[in-house]
DNA sequence: ATACTAAACGTATTTTTTACGTTTAGTACG
DNA sequence: CGTACTAAACGTAAAAAATACGTTTAGTAT
């Protein structure tokens, strides 16, 4: 069995997480290690794959070692094998150096992942690749083609959340409705009535009322919330859309 | 420039056609060539990817040396990358012997295809493979792990019905109602009721009523519609769904 | 005690979805 | 030529879901 890397095929991961009155972030690491080399190139977190190695693993892996993140939520959706896609040859020369291996043309699989940003913070990413979060709209121009697998996550993400329960993965396991709804609203872009959203989470058997509440804030204490997924799962089954 | 075959990397395609009255099928092909060698096993139309080549057009290609068969929908659904998924020793042989490459690990990018059925005949289909369109509950066992390949492939097909208009890749240019109604009921797996289904189809501007209708039917002739792929996308991006 | 803040709540209207049975336009055949 | 046959085409009432919209409440701060 060999166990240097697979020349061919890459994982990026596109990782995404949420803070209340800023909006969804991104993190993105620095390409080359070092102290506070901020002048280096940004990229996604990402590696080529171990030769015997899942693809899963091998992003589950490299969200390890870059930035300590364990068992989460991972999606993939694309694949980039565009061969020009390893276009700047300064790029590819880090690469080849970096993986010791001697690359040519690497399709890369794109994950997505869904993390709860407050237990990641800064200071406990990985210093030596400066992990930090960006907002969506400071993201500057990324190695690759790492925008628009970027461009492309987020856009799945706003498809998928449509149909499934995504942002429980991004919130604490207690949260406030109006928490919820400022996830919606941040991935959807667009405002949504609040009496409204607060009918329609109420019809929901899978969202569940705690008999406790915020405390310490000036002003109506908020009630906490909590998703039962295995409710979830169990409703799903029972219903069947069907839209043409 | 290399022109041999990736190692690693190969694609497959899930073929589904629809037959009236008949339901889904999907295009299977003998593993090996040879005339009437039906004992041989069977498996999806798929090929290790060639050096430079991209995913989408090496599942052309594939498609149209196996089938004839030419720009077609084409749609990426997943990645099969189990370091065990070549399992079968005889499987892998016949692997290492057809691409004249030393195989050892392969992932698969899964694609799935829509045909217009009618336009492919069998004796159309490429004869040195045996290509033959199969109903689903008819499928044998495939070789590798095709068969789960196949059943992700309808899995995407469902859901993505629900959100895409995919019948009229299925269906001839011209179609009813009722052939509208029969692919839906076959991809969803329940009855629908006509009179609705007429109703939903009639509001739908995007399929428009022609002044022609079948001929040489014994029984009130149906109208035929079409389905205008321009106005369906202007539609669409006037709408936006929220589930959750 | 008063001011401030975000949380919580209800009703009327419109739109969408569902359930359900009869008539119609043609061909086949005696 | 008329009767039988077949699938196509159609409409209405009831139920459910989605929308629009303004006021009261529970706490903290001063």
């Amino acid at each position: 069995m060999n166990t240097g890397f697979n020349p061919h095929i890459s994982v990026d991961i596109v990782v995404f997480g949420f803070e209340d009155n800023i909006g969804l972030k991104v993190l993105l690491i620095s390409r080359d290690k070092g102290e506070d080399n901020r002048s280096d190139k940004l990229k996604l977190p990402g590696s080529l794959i171990i030769m015997s190695e899942r693809l899963h693993d091998s992003a589950q892996r490299v969200l390890l070692e870059l930035t300590g993140i364990k068992d989460i939520y991972l999606k993939q959706f694309g694949v980039f094998d565009n061969p020009g896609r390893l276009k700047n040859g300064e790029d590819i020369q880090w690469l080849r150096d970096t993986s010791g291996t001697n690359v040519e043309r690497v399709i890369t699989l794109a994950y997505y992942s869904l993390v709860k940003l407050y237990h990641y913070s800064e200071t406990e990413l990985s210093k030596a690749y400066n992990a930090r979060w960006y907002n969506l709209n400071d993201v500057p121009e990324l190695i690759f083609d790492h925008n628009e697998i970027l461009a492309e996550g987020l856009s799945t993400l706003r498809n998928e959340f449509l149909t499934e329960p995504l942002s429980f993965k991004l919130l604490p396991g207690k949260f406030t409705i109006n928490q919820l709804q400022h996830i919606s609203e941040s991935i959807l872009g667009f405002p949504l009535d609040n009496r409204n959203f607060r009918k329609r989470i109420n019809k929901l058997e899978y969202i569940i009322p705690l008999n406790e509440h915020q405390k310490g804030v000036s002003h109506k204490p908020a009630r906490y919330y909590i998703f039962d997924s295995k409710k979830f799962e169990i409703i799903k089954k029972e219903h069947t859309g069907f839209i043409i």
